[in-house]
DNA sequence: ATGGCCATCGCGGATGGA
């Protein structure tokens, strides 16, 4: 099985970009953010015509997220429980026959602007409810995956220019704990298992050239429980679609199971 | 060239993203 997330910044833009790349890249499961959409806008047609079916949780202008899957989703569960919430940022589904089954939180962790702001602290709770959240679902769930766009990184590797950015929004120490309370509840860095090296981003400012110099961030990941971990046989960062004409700013992240 | 973004809402320019 495949699994893949993407934040393509507005579906509206970036539609025939998704279609043609799960046509390029056929994965069982396809978690997309910030769709900017309210749930009556979202273009099921266009999936379902082109293979695909679709489960999402849209709002007008901001956030939003969907599991796009070649079988429908089942158990479906929009936002977390436990957390009162505004914003559409969290999908949850199960995908798979029986007992190769796998449940997927698709998420689109809050942005926190800057470590003194507002959005910081709504990020912060927003976290740390997450947190309770999956260790219900994994209680229940040995196969378990949360992909997305975390908008944290793991550590200063993650970042082009560690000398400037650590400590800014995405690269503070309250942030990493937050993801590394995740983590310790049995979740492993997906693409870190096969993707070791320096220099591996998901995200590249549209600014200043960012994509061709290479000057990014890697704050989109795949966290897999101990289970799938055993399984995965590859994860990469597909960087192909950053390249394309009006591209998302984020880019693929796809990880395979055995 | 030596670097100056993009999407939304809505029709100018603020807001948010990261």
């Amino acid at each position: 099985m495949q699994f893949a997330t993407w934040n393509v910044n507005s579906l509206n833009i970036r539609l025939p970009q998704v279609i043609d790349w799960l046509a390029a890249n056929p994965v069982d499961v396809l978690a997309l953010q910030e769709l900017k959409m309210a749930d009556d806008k979202f273009p099921i047609d266009a999936f379902n015509e082109a293979g695909w079916q679709a489960v999402w949780h849209g709002q007008k202008t901001y956030n939003g997220v969907a599991l796009i899957s070649k079988q429908p989703a089942r158990d479906v569960i929009k936002n977390n429980p436990l957390f009162e919430d505004d914003h559409a940022r969290l999908i949850a589904g199960t995908f798979g026959d029986a007992d190769q089954a796998v449940r997927v939180i698709g998420g689109y962790f809050p942005n926190g602007q800057a470590p003194d702001s507002d959005k910081f602290v709504y990020k912060m709770h927003w976290m740390k409810a997450l947190r309770q959240w999956v260790a219900d679902e994994m209680s229940r769930h040995p196969r378990f995956l949360i992909m997305g766009d975390y908008n944290i990184t793991f550590g200063p590797e993650d970042t082009y220019s560690p000398e400037t950015l650590e400590g800014t929004i995405h690269c503070t120490e309250a942030e990493r704990e937050q993801l590394q309370g995740l983590v310790q509840l049995g979740l492993h860095d997906a693409l870190r298992q096969f993707a070791p090296g320096p220099k591996v981003y998901t995200w590249w400012d549209y600014r200043n050239l960012a994509f061709r110099k290479n000057q990014g961030y890697r704050i989109d990941h795949i966290l897999v429980s101990d289970a799938l971990k055993k399984v995965a046989t590859d994860c990469l960062v597909d960087k192909a679609p950053r390249k394309n004409e009006r591209p998302s700013d984020h880019t693929p992240v796809v990880l395979t199971i055995a």
